[in-house]
RNA sequence: GUGAGUGUAGCUCAGUUGGCAGAGCCCCGGAUUGUGGUUCCGGUUGUCGUGGGUUCGAGCCCCAUCACUCACCCCA
């Protein structure tokens, strides 16, 4: 029997990698141009700094934490998220005594015992980002812009990016008590899950996607009416900015979120096109974090994209794969020889390059060529080899023309590279 | 944790009332000397998820078990 992988864990195969590939640089040269640098921090953390983060009482905490002793008996737990850990780091490492200002950017495996479906797995990825020092309002407008451009520039298009404040520990505490009575009153129409979380959560109750939940919360109180004075101005500046900056955005007071850290401004940027999933990345501010973890009282806002779905709703895009800008079809011993010469030399100098070992026919190995999506392909047989000049044929239009071997090896870099910054040109435009 | 569905070739899937294990794609070779994409011909590929049971005979029926998928829930 051989051994598998576990469940929800799945393996990134080459024929898929390209899309990850392509999400990743694309938020390294976004983020960059918003002044974000990586930070990487450790996979496995202390129990503790989720709990005192995400929230005792909040799912991920209660069941869905892959925690375990190691062998001094610490409690030791894999990341279900990212924002502790960096915050973590930061404290650690007092990263707000270099600048006052600190904005990072992560990416990389997160962790949670869920029953694995459809863009949810046990092993998941996450990109994220975090502004850490400043609480005005165009700092949130900023990550929010940010976020809005990457989806606008890897393509990916069906989102709608959602809106909330969820005010701060002075007006979050009275809204609380207005909704739990505003529900006592009706907690009948409730499905089971809500009538017992109404005391504990009853901000999940508003979340609830259980239709009879749904029309019996249809008026409750939403906070973002019930929001303090400073809480009310930073959410309207925060508005106010993305209309400046014009971008779209829909309010959701409905919106709530899974950890218990997130005050004021919240967002999600959601869509229909992942089954029962429907968050591609969220996030809001969380001013009170850093200070529970025992650093200074700092601000901070960030969000997380889940990389799983982002690559589902990319989908393959052939585009995206590397292809080799040349195939050198040898024929004969001789010729075979002089090809793998060449072939090494220029991929040496930067430049994608394969051939075939098998011997086989000259039909063969064009069709190799073209399978493989080869730009070029330089021929090389017996009579070439005499001759001292090889044959180069264009995939695309199918000419060919003679190229001396020995000067191939400066022509063909030249030439590739030439014809790799056009593909470079042309990704970009495209964008 | 709960529910439903599906397991047959590398991939996508047929398989009749229980009677020789199949197709398409992929891969390999060929269609007058050494030229790809289209077409045509030929070929390779199997623990029918696993273990039991019924039967002369099981991919098919029965029991168990495992895996996967989707949904609930939760969330990126």
């Amino acid at each position: 029997m051989a051994i598998t992988g576990i469940k929800g864990m799945n393996d990134i195969l080459p024929a898929e990698i390209a899309v990850w590939q392509y999400l990743e640089a694309s938020a390294r040269r976004v983020f960059g141009c918003y002044g974000f640098n990586e930070i990487r921090v450790p996979v496995v953390e202390k129990t503790e700094l989720f709990k005192r983060s995400i929230g005792e009482t909040t799912d991920i905490v209660e069941k869905e934490m892959y925690t375990f002793a190691d062998r001094n008996d610490h409690s030791l737990t894999l990341r279900p998220e990212g924002t502790a850990p960096v915050m973590r780091s930061l404290i650690q490492h007092k990263l707000f005594n270099r600048d006052p200002l600190t904005k990072l950017y992560y990416m990389g495996p997160m962790f949670r015992y869920e029953r694995p479906q459809k863009g949810r797995y046990r092993q998941f990825h996450q990109i994220g980002a975090e502004v850490v020092g400043a609480d005005d309002p165009r700092i949130d407008a900023q990550v929010l812009v940010m976020l809005c451009q990457y989806f606008a520039e890897v393509g990916i298009t069906d989102v709608s990016l959602q809106l909330n404040s969820l005010g701060c520990k002075e007006c979050r505490p009275a809204y609380r008590e207005a909704l739990i009575s505003y529900l006592a009153s009706r907690t009948d129409a409730l499905c089971e899950d809500c009538q017992r979380r109404f005391q504990t959560n009853p901000l999940r109750v508003i979340d609830c996607k259980a239709v009879g939940c749904n029309s019996a919360t249809a008026d409750a109180p939403a906070m973002i009416d019930h929001l303090c004075g400073h809480c009310d101005n930073h959410f309207h500046a925060v508005r106010r900015t993305l209309d400046d900056l014009e971008v779209d955005y829909e309010i959701n007071p409905r919106m709530v979120r899974g950890l218990d850290y997130y005050t004021k401004t919240t967002f999600e940027m959601v869509t229909n096109n992942l089954g029962a999933q429907n968050a591609v990345a969220a996030g809001g501010r969380y001013d009170g974090l850093i200070q529970e973890l025992g650093g200074p009282a700092l601000p901070g806002i960030g969000f997380a994209m889940g990389v799983e779905r982002l690559a589902l709703l990319k989908g393959e895009d052939s585009q995206l794969v590397e292809k080799p800008a040349l195939f050198i079809a040898a024929l004969g011993e001789g010729a075979q020889r002089v090809a793998f010469i060449l072939m090494t030399r220029l991929q040496r100098r930067g430049v994608r390059v394969e051939m075939d070992y098998a011997g086989r026919s000259l039909k063969a190995q064009i069709k190799r060529a073209d399978k493989l999506g080869a730009a070029h392909t330089l021929i090389i047989g017996e009579t070439e080899l005499a001759a001292g000049a090889g044959v180069l044929r264009d995939m695309t239009s199918g000419d060919q023309e003679p190229l001396a071997l020995s000067a191939a090896e400066d022509l063909l870099v030249q030439r590739l590279v030439c014809s790799r910054i056009a593909l470079d040109g042309a990704l970009t435009t495209r964008l």
